[in-house]
DNA sequence: CAGTACTATGGGAGCGCTCCCACGAGTGAT
DNA sequence: ATCACTCGTGGGAGCGCTCCCATAGTACTG
């Protein structure tokens, strides 16, 4: 067994003091040199940079994050099952923009799923041993604890999607409110006049959003806002057949349907087959999510397109600040920061 | 701004020196209890727990690690573009395995892809801070500088799918070979008695595995293995085709054909089916992976099954026995281990 | 030319832990 | 009673880095 002083001292790895040696400089000027300090002479940052490369120099991570008292890694948290994260493609687009955002810095990214009890008791542990410096919230329910938990960590944190519209922790949406009234205002553009909604669950905050953005439209384009068109959805496609039902049996009138998602149109989409309504001669149809669906169902869906990629870049931005803005723990920087990009509704033969 | 001296002193977190100011102890001695040695007395260690507990403390993760010069993390590496990882089950299931085998183990699981020049780059910086205690490998190319890498700075490393006989790292696979057989043993029991074989790409390991258990399987049979039936692919559907186009043109005379993957199947079903051959009256077809395609295709296609999941938790197994066995610096263990678990042949209609 | 202000640099102290040595108390053999 | 162990324990040293202070050198001011 190794003893504990000799271990790493021959042909182990370079340290900093060594790096200093070689390169004839005190450990203070080969530190300011590797963390890009700009009071280091020229010729001094050359000589440290050469003497680096001939020993193969690597900073120790772990040292680097006892002395500095930070990780320099953040934390996507999916507060789902595996299963639904590989499923939908709303998680690969994040994770790509969430890398490309990541790429050009220091920053480790670790995805940290907590699906079930188990895995978010080992969270919680995590996130206690503070052993990132950050963190990123995906998909998080009205009644999830761990917003809480994380403001009372004082971990710095941005969420996709806020809980409310006095979300407390830094968020990024898309907008939510503007990508319904887009979608409705296309149908009424259209010519249509009896347009239906499909919700979300209600307790998320840009299902109540989307239903704003549908009266607003309505209201807009002087048509009166029927209670009796809106009928409660779950985002499913289950959920979309049931309240599509509802729909026809309570107003057999109706010549479009805005559904709250993809999954939930296609659901009405069958329904409305069945009864023997043509998409969209008879009724028009308008999903959101522009997800692989809506491109394969026949016909092919119009919807709402979210930046999905674009948010994940967005929020590592945000995340990046606050991390920054906290260091100097002083100033408790600006309010937390709510970013909201711009959907696009994408027109397909259903409407 | 906090000064150094002063930071984390009041409210911070607790640390080890306080917990056994507490407890009435040394600080060997909490040590000691958090780390589950069994060198404590009851008593001793009943107190220090409540101290833990009172003060709610939780280890530095980054101090242990420069003490103990280890990160208690391990990395999954795909070397594959993200797209790849979400779009084929392999790695969710894998990951799944994984997963369950780390739950009950400190261990933090890192995924890290290294498909693009950029990201490899990163990896190798990566690796070389060792910034883990052991690498897993899934999807590695016969070219793949990787390994060496690996074996160079001398980290724990487990490979899915070993690159040759003679595959250098530790490894976990399925029983390409005896899958092969029973896939071509089922045809031959069928009354097949021309049975071609479309090959996967040659480089991979695994493929020549299964081209050996098709020839040693027609053998047993007391079939002669006519090579002309043997036509190579390369694991996708466009190989397929063109594989299956060329095996109908030189021998119209087969009557069953084993596919080095679903996908590949997948391919030669069109073909055939273009050609007017009829599944499985005319000609058997049976795939490999026992893939979702496997299951929706029409006829649903008999397959090879891998018990993926199964392989990522023998590969949390070999690497912790393999980074267990590397902490005593002194005995290099025993010769690399290397796994292979069986398949299952799921009968479906297509043969 | 003294006085002031900056810049570049070296190195002490300390981050919170693990490892290991030393030590006292108990136990059993002689 | 003595010697040899063993067991449980305390605490020094050290892991490799960052932070900051002190210092020496340089440049600019009046």
């Amino acid at each position: 067994m190794a003893s504990h002083g000799a271990r790493g001292r021959s042909g182990g790895r370079p340290t900093l003091e060594e790096v200093a040696a070689r390169a004839g400089v005190g450990r203070g000027t080969v530190s300011r040199v590797i963390n890009g300090s700009p009071r280091v002479s020229e010729a001094t940052r050359a000589a440290v940079e050469a003497a680096v490369a001939e020993l193969g120099y690597v900073p120790n991570t772990a040292a680097r994050a006892l002395a500095a008292n930070r990780t320099d890694a953040i934390a996507l948290v999916v507060p789902e099952p595996e299963t639904r994260f590989f499923a939908e493609p709303y998680f690969s687009d994040m994770l790509r923009g969430v890398g490309a955002e990541l790429a050009d810095t220091e920053m480790q990214l670790l995805l940290i799923f907590a699906g079930s009890d188990r895995e978010r008791q080992r969270l919680a542990q995590y996130l206690a041993a503070h052993r990132v410096d950050g963190v990123l919230l995906v998909s998080v329910h009205a009644d999830d604890p761990l917003p809480d938990l994380l403001a009372q960590l004082e971990i710095p944190a941005v969420i996709s999607g806020p809980r409310s519209a006095g979300e407390s922790l830094a968020s990024v949406d898309s907008d939510n409110y503007g990508g319904a009234r887009s979608a409705v205002g296309h149908l009424v553009a259209r010519g249509r006049r009896r347009i239906a909604h499909i919700t979300g669950l209600l307790d998320v905050y840009g299902a109540q959003r989307r239903i704003d953005g549908y009266r607003d439209a309505l209201r807009d384009a002087g048509q009166e806002v029927d209670e009796a068109l809106v009928e409660e959805g779950d985002f499913t496609e289950e959920g979309g057949r049931r309240a599509m039902a509802a729909l026809l049996e309570r107003c057999p009138g109706l010549d479009a349907v805005f559904a709250a998602s993809d999954v939930t149109a296609a659901g009405a989409r069958q329904v409305l087959r069945e009864a023997g309504r043509r998409i969209p001669q008879d009724v028009a149809l308008v999903g959101y999510d522009d997800s692989a669906i809506a491109r394969h169902l026949d016909p092919p869906l119009t919807s709402v397109r979210q930046p999905i990629e674009e948010m994940g870049r967005a929020m590592i931005d945000l995340l990046l600040t606050e991390i920054a803005d906290r260091r100097p723990a002083a100033s408790r920087g600006p309010a937390r920061q709510h970013v909201v990009l711009p959907t696009e509704l994408v027109a397909r033969t259903s409407s």
